[in-house]
DNA sequence: CGAACTGTATTACTTGACCGATACACCACG
DNA sequence: CGTGGTGTATCGGTCAAGTAATACAGTTCG
């Protein structure tokens, strides 16, 4: 696994860590049962202190991205594919929804407003 | 005009004021050629200091949303209705889109997502 | 001019985020 | 049980953001 980190960017080093590790794990380079690399390996290669890395895999934790076992190596966790499913488009409607008010008190037409976002969408993918 | 704050809610006072007053202009509650509470009036109504009430709108004033006239209040610009609906996208794209980074990193069907957000701006309707 | 408004430049204090050194707890294995 | 692996709780230092106290400058109106 590739990591890569930049302690002058202005994003906190903790924060690079979850994004890219949560990008592996979303984008399949990172399978369910695979190990995470201990934290001082990771801590060793990346230059920074070990809880700087715990930090951030407790906060990927926290999010069920990975799983923690006691006195062993972080993994991505086993999950059956239809909960996951159903998990995600509840994560996403609890993020969606404050945004949909927000359109339409703000009176955008609701059509403008799904077109936008079908173009960030698309956008993102980049 | 209404303004509400939480010194507690872990955002900045002063970004509290500047999105509060942004949507209000942006919404059409606050309209071209009113003038914003005086620093002082708005400081006692919210019990915060002057200064923080005029960071608020020092930066709304950047961004072009008040106009700053030496020694009086600040006040709504007269522009033309073209950029203010421009100004209302703006807001929604700037919520809208950590929202597609998300559904991206979730792995949520572009079509997906976009249904989810059209129904979900016809629920509010109501 | 002077009084009573307006906004804000300057300065200083407080708070919290971030990061790292240290030390401790758990696990595998000879 | 000891050695070498794992993760992390605790504490402390550093630094920037947020907030506030003070004092000063422009405007209006008498």
């Amino acid at each position: 696994m590739i990591l890569v980190v930049d302690p002058h960017s202005g994003i906190p080093i903790y924060r690079q860590i979850v994004e890219q590790i949560r990008f592996h794990v979303a984008s399949g380079l990172l399978r369910p049962g695979e190990e995470v690399p201990s934290t001082r390996t990771l801590s060793a290669r990346l230059g920074v202190n070990p809880m700087t890395i715990s930090k951030a895999l407790t906060l990927l934790e926290e999010d069920g991205v990975l799983e923690r076992r006691p006195g062993r190596p972080h993994v991505v966790p086993d999950r059956s594919g239809e909960s996951a499913r159903a998990d995600r488009l509840g994560q996403l409607e609890q993020a969606l929804r404050p945004v949909a008010t927000k359109a339409r008190q703000l009176g955008v037409h609701p059509e403008t407003a799904v077109d936008l976002f079908r173009r960030l969408l698309d956008e993102d993918e980049r």
